[in-house]
DNA sequence: TTGAAAGCGCTAACAT
DNA sequence: ATGTTAGCGCTTTCAA
């Protein structure tokens, strides 16, 4: 790996020069642009980003941190910060913490360590959030994303889950149908849409999940065989969808005439098996982008003063899911040739 | 941020002692170690790996590209090569390149910057390969992850693509049914399983995809809707599976009575989805602990000489979408409650 | 056991 | 327009 040194002795100019021409920081003539310009190609030349790193102390790295890589929504948010960091000339780079607070403390650690500029944080759940509050108080730009973290003042781009929700669970209502299994703001917006219609908050029909797979699975059979009669299931999150789906499955419950459902999350990926599902979708290559633009901005001083918090709307998409209950004989319904083995 | 130079002062000892407490490398007495780890504490230092980085002339930063990140067989591998890489003490970072080879240019050439020790490297599709044929030049370790790199001399963990596509398509065969789509390997051992059991090879019955949702909607279309009847489909990626299911559902094809389907990948993230499908199981995760061990055992030298290339054999798993034709009444067949909408 | 200091590759301020 | 050089934070050899 050859060092600025050879190059400048190559192109017989000095390493000044050589920064000038690779960095474009002030104008060389074009003899010696030339000169030098070929000595990198023949030497394969690679400035050192980490000795140019230690000079000017950033290193144009982005460290974006996500909780569950195989959570589809993480992926297309990654994508989001990517391109957008790119345009700008920085550098993403992805570590993922399986939802546990040990391992994120490990990669913000270093993550910090490495100098990144900035981080983009997904946090994992857990209480003890000192590793962030520590980071954010260093000076490091940090912007959480989808999850606020607590007790630390931070940039920040959310979905706005209870307006999702809210609407989300009026549409149930006005179906006809109702019910629900949830988490924090979208059970806040759930409770608004019941009050809403004047229907009171059972707490028998909220479910607490962990988005994941086999909560959804468990909780869905739960509620399904409780002495309390359900005609709706609203489930936040489309990892957890699939394993209510699957409890249909294996109970017989077929979707929506024994009972409707409504899901947080898209998961774009599997058309054919989400398209029928109503659902709040969330953009989340959209919401990658915006985290990565204001941390970038802050960055570079473009954003100043206290934090910004980002709240993207989602949308709902009414689906087959939710037909209205009133609309449709109750016992026997054509099924269309939608369904799959 | 505070450097090494401060807690020195702080800890009233030399840098050099500082360091020896940081790394471990040389005993320190018990007193002044204590001292400096105070002193760490109280000002919060993070060593610099970048200063380090350039000392010692290696990062402990391993770098991953994969070709599309929502390609639910990427996150897998990455968490395999990651928890592997955490294990002894490397860094992973991730980037995507989205199957364009310009920006894997871009994000390789990033990576040399970066100066990390390694890279692990599944490519995207293209002919001009001359950055990664250069990279490897250079002495970067590097290994090829799922795709190998034409005029690559380089380690490469691989699915036996082969041996698990001539496993499906046999067992296909077995079940009475045939035909195909697919790529490559894939379909080499396609047509071996074919000349096993002495059945010409119809070109007109290989549709080849660009492993996208849309490719498997339209060639699956496209088989179904011409006029060779074809009575089983093979397909050779889960996310295409995906839009083959679709296109069944769009011509109210039932599976599979009306055509049997077997694939690559099992996307189990969605168990419900994919539970009744004959697949071609990929371990990804272990590929991916598989590549980064063997990366970084070239970092240190503890692997020389030719490239290893491991293959990974895949285990076919037979599922309902395959029932064979022979045990089942041509035309109606009870459906199971296990349809949902 | 501990300290002093050179040098990793680069940039930027200063000198020419 | 170009060259010279100090110094970024760290590790490590050498000396004490």
């Amino acid at each position: 790996m050859s060092t600025i040194v050879e190059v400048a002795k190559r192109a017989g100019v000095s390493t000044g020069t050589v920064s000038n021409v690779v960095r474009g920081t002030k104008r060389v003539s074009p003899a010696l642009e030339k000169r030098v310009n070929d000595a990198i190609l023949e030497l394969d030349y690679y400035p050192n980003a980490i000795a140019r790193g230690l000079k000017v102390k950033q290193t144009r790295m982005l460290g974006m941190v996500v909780p569950d890589i195989t959570n589809p929504f993480f992926p297309e948010i990654m994508r989001g910060a990517e391109d957008t960091a790119f345009e700008r000339d920085y550098f993403l780079v992805t570590a993922n913490t399986d939802e546990q607070i040990g391992r994120e403390r490990r990669i913000v650690s270093a993550l910090r360590s490495y100098r990144v500029d900035g981080v983009l944080l997904a946090a994992a759940p857990g209480s003890d959030t000192s590793h962030i509050q520590n980071t954010v108080a260093s000076g490091i730009s940090l912007v959480c994303l989808d999850r606020l973290v607590t007790g630390v003042k931070a940039d920040a781009v959310l979905l706005d889950n209870a307006r999702g929700a809210r609407e989300c669970v009026r549409h149930l209502i006005q179906c006809g149908q109702l019910k629900v299994q949830n988490a924090r703001e979208r059970l806040q917006g759930y409770k608004d849409a019941l009050r809403e219609s004047d229907i009171a908050v059972d707490p028998a029909l909220i479910l607490e999940g962990d988005y994941r797979y086999e909560a959804g699975n468990r909780l869905a059979k739960q509620l399904i065989q409780s002495r309390v009669k359900a005609t709706a299931i609203f489930v936040c999150s489309g990892v957890m969808t699939s394993g209510v789906l699957n409890a249909f499955e294996e109970l017989g419950i077929k979707c929506p005439e024994d009972m409707a459902l409504a899901t947080f999350d898209d998961l774009t990926l599997d058309h054919s098996f989400h398209s029928h599902l109503t659902a709040v979708v969330q953009p989340s290559y959209e919401m990658g982008a915006r985290a990565a633009t204001i941390l970038m901005n802050r960055i570079e001083g473009k954003l100043t003063g206290d934090p910004t918090i980002v709240r993207i709307v989602p949308t709902l998409i009414i689906r087959e899911s939710t037909r209205p209950l009133r609309h449709l004989p109750k016992d026997r319904l054509g099924r269309k040739k939608r369904d799959h083995t």
